[in-house]
DNA sequence: AAATATTTAATTTTATGCAATTAAATTGTT
DNA sequence: AACAATTTAATTGCATAAAATTAAATATTT
């Protein structure tokens, strides 16, 4: 018998987490190009539906990103119309990112992907469950 | 009480998905970077210690990848003396991909990287048998 | 055999993603 | 107040990552 190789591929948990990560927001891209989005400026839009104003600093901790990807990605959305940035009067340090009427009428046109893309990920209910569950258990462990 | 809201990032079940495998992918960095590493030349690596060749394009399907990724970070691979680069003399079409033999010696550095990572992710062994179990199940659908 | 279709790696374009550095603003300390 | 330390967005450099296109090789069809 052959000894475990903890070197294979398959005996990764990483690579799975990865690949999956990867062909899933793959998924998106067919209804994300209704909206002229790409899935990080869908998950960024998503965070703005729901708190219309937030600083760059707090986004980026929400979205596990640093400004080196936020800095170029917002001045698209900025460019598109649905976002505005500004200097924080408070601080101005701060980035404030506030979300513009034409970013909500977005929301209404985006309000379908979710359950289309379910429709496209073929795990029983309580298995995404599960799954869902332990990822964000992980995910904030991983934090600390 | 609130209604059920699906646009809401903490409702959805890729963004975990995707966070966790950035944040894990971050991890093994500082190891890596012992070896000289990235990710993705890691889990390249990981398929020839097994295979010891490889067309490009199993190595895609394996790893997931196109020849858009593949083709710059196998010639630095091959820039790091790790692999060979041939066409197949079957049809030339193919890329084989050859390990060398100092891409075997690395092996034996990596050897420890498993282990160490597997220190770093705080998840109780079952846990992570369920999740292995779940995203290998999942990315085996997701394949079809 | 010639023409067509398919397969495959490479290239091009666009968009992340992160580490490291920089520069400006603010806070803390003397 | 002056100086140092900290915080934050922006920039730079490097490495993916995917979609679309290209070009060469092979397979298929007529």
């Amino acid at each position: 018998m052959d000894e475990y190789n903890p070197l294979k591929l398959e005996n990764q948990i990483c690579f799975p987490l990865y690949a999956c990560s990867k062909e899933i927001i793959k998924l998106y891209k067919p209804f994300l190009d209704k909206l002229d989005l790409t899935y990080t400026q869908y998950i960024t839009m998503m965070v703005l539906w729901e708190y219309k104003k937030i600083t760059a600093h707090e986004l980026g901790e929400k979205l596990y990103l640093d400004s080196g990807t936020l800095t170029p990605m917002l001045k698209k959305l900025e460019a598109k119309g649905y976002i505005e940035r500004s200097r924080s009067k408070v601080d101005e340090r701060n980035l404030d990112i506030k979300i513009t009427n034409l970013g909500m009428d977005l929301r209404k046109k985006a309000i379908t992907v979710p359950q289309e893309l379910g429709k496209c990920i073929p795990l029983e209910a309580d298995k995404a469950l599960e799954l869902y569950n332990t990822l964000n258990e992980l995910l904030k462990l991983l934090k600390n």
